[in-house]
DNA sequence: GTCTATAATCAGATAGAC
DNA sequence: GTCTATCTGATTATAGAC
């Protein structure tokens, strides 16, 4: 992959996290950048082609582990979606949070939306036999590891060892059962 | 207010959370409402006045609520923010989420922006000489309570007097220090 | 209160030179 | 690989008639 190409991305992650992607114009990239709108397009054949360039890694990463997930014990599912937000946190902020973002993903009907993985992880936390109750608690340890991680990065937060095994703990409870 | 006021008021509700305040255009409005783009120019100065219609309630609301914070015990503030997100639910996502509403919002220096009314709310959370143990469990508590609510209504599902009583369960095992 | 018409600007995208 | 120049269409917003 070319330097610029990459620094493209780079760029794009950063302004699409900041004010969202329909709010982002190629030539606020453009600028960025130091070169002319025209520039990007030697690279990219459209302003959606960057979006997807982006995304699709995570996506991808976050699928396979929807696919994977009913093998593992809740609280190593909650391990690895804990570290698949933490290591891409700015794409999954863009991924989960940006409207316009998920409405341009959601026109390609062959790839998985980011919604559909959600829901997908929340049904396997819930158990088998999912009651009102089981379903609950899993978007309540499900929101932890995700929500709660990312807001602490988004604060500046350092997500440290201790704070990582405290949030692991903290969604590990609230998925069980209350006394 | 006028009645055609609040229809707008309603259509922009919809779509901006469907697909964002940035990516959504008068025109697509005002085709909604079944008049021209110029009949909104009646009713609101600008586009951004639209936005600013819309959050203003659920804003002071929820800057209402942090300012109280302090005086409440943590199981009451988690009550609390869980009935606030679930009575303001599509103007808190797209407070929350929508990337082009935060830039817009964040121009006007004299409101507080709801990333200093989430601080708020945590801090208050983690309570008196915070750790890094007891920000992580407030963070976990503080997105059980507001993102799996979301999220809970997001999905379709009804956050019946069950769940919510579950949620907020969760979300006090979670905030509670760890066996 | 709503319309038509239009101004002014900006968007994404392309052509063709270098 | 990047440029200038330009096309096309959409966007916010305004003017003035009804």
């Amino acid at each position: 992959m070319s330097d610029t190409r990459q620094k493209i991305l780079d760029i794009a992650t950063e302004l699409f996290a900041e004010r969202g992607y329909a709010a982002t114009s190629l030539s606020d990239i453009a600028e960025r950048l130091g070169t002319s709108k025209a520039a990007l397009y030697y690279h990219f054949r459209s302003k959606g082609a960057i979006l997807d360039a982006l995304v699709s890694e995570p996506l991808t990463a976050f699928t396979k582990l929807a696919a994977a997930a009913r093998d593992l014990p809740p609280r190593d599912l909650l391990a690895a979606i804990l570290d698949t937000a933490i290591a891409m946190r700015t794409l999954f902020e863009l991924l989960d949070k940006d409207p316009s973002t998920r409405k341009h993903l959601d026109a390609d009907a062959t790839r998985a939306t980011s919604a559909q993985v959600n829901a997908t992880l929340v049904a396997v936390l819930a158990g088998p036999d999912p009651t009102a109750g089981s379903t609950a608690r899993a978007h309540a340890a499900y929101a932890t590891v995700k929500n709660a991680a990312l807001a602490i990065l988004a604060q500046g937060g350092d997500l440290d060892d201790l704070t990582r095994r405290e949030l692991l703990a903290a969604a590990v409870r609230a998925l069980e059962p209350g006394a």
